[in-house]
DNA sequence: ATGCAGTTGCAAATGATTTGCAACTGCATT
DNA sequence: AATGCAGTTGCAAATCATTTGCAACTGCAT
């Protein structure tokens, strides 16, 4: 009858692995983190978090942030014209489609696109290590 | 038996159209893009700009950027992890495959990976406005 | 040659993110 | 449960790229 909350635990299970402590502000934003369903900056997640600990800093978030990258449980995106925005790094890979008016991102997926990628990578003698694709938009007018 | 400087009239005639003042800074530095064939930025222009005319600012430079940006004549592209790039916008559109051990930037284009775009945001209720496809990767090593 | 709105250089401001540091606090060890 | 100390934190100050206020200049239309 129990709600197990799996989610925090498995990135407390994650850092512990990383070899770091878990702290307060930590465990605090591993839990916005764990129910997080869009792509918000660090400021975002700084006032989630003093939402539900008042002590933590703007300095613990993006530091935290940073640890969490390092260890690839969350993925950074430098989208155009505004700060980093973050999203846990669970799931299958996929690009971003950012709403030039309202700033909403959507997400996609695309087998050929990432295809043609490595293709093209391996054509000019490169291996990719990353990459970013967005598409900026704006909502087509209804007809 | 003379050769035009055509690139750099042309600058001027775009920015004369625009209705701005041809000064002496912004000929440097047209004269500047005219023959660049990389992916500079700020700093770097500023220093080639100042090595032609020592009394150039760099805000100047990245107020012409910004001017120049405007009216199209160049793109501004912000790759990862470094101030801004730029480069003249003439030529077919491309986008770029980053070294990420030499900073050196690859230019490509599939017109595949620009109708599956295209697609995608229809599919998604968007019209794309503008979009980022940059590729980070290392060079393979030759076998 | 003249006038003035557009430009410039400089310094200071900005915004996001990082960092130095002294005060704390997990947590491994008694 | 008490102890010790390296890892963490909050805060303020620093950094970095870029922008902006402002007073001094200068294209360029007249
Ligand atoms: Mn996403
Ligand atoms: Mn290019
Ligand atoms: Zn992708
Ligand atoms: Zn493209």
């Amino acid at each position: 009858m129990n709600e197990p909350e799996i989610h925090t635990t498995d990135y407390e299970a994650a850092l512990r692995e990383a070899g770091v402590r878990i702290t307060r502000p930590r465990r605090v934003i591993l839990g916005i983190l764990a129910d997080m369903g869009d792509h918000p900056d660090a400021m975002e997640i700084f006032q989630r978090a003093v939402a539900i600990d008042s002590g933590i800093s703007l300095s613990t978030v993006y530091r935290t942030m940073k640890l969490l990258e390092g260890i690839g449980a969350i993925h950074r995106h430098a989208f155009a014209g505004g700060p980093s925005r973050f999203e846990p790094a669970v799931g299958e890979h996929h690009d971003h489609l950012i709403d030039i008016d309202t700033g909403d991102v959507i997400e996609f997926q695309s087998d050929k696109i990432e295809e043609l990628q490595n293709e093209i990578a391996h054509r000019l003698g490169y291996e990719i290590v990353h990459h970013r694709f967005e598409i900026y938009g704006r909502k087509r007018k209804k007809r």
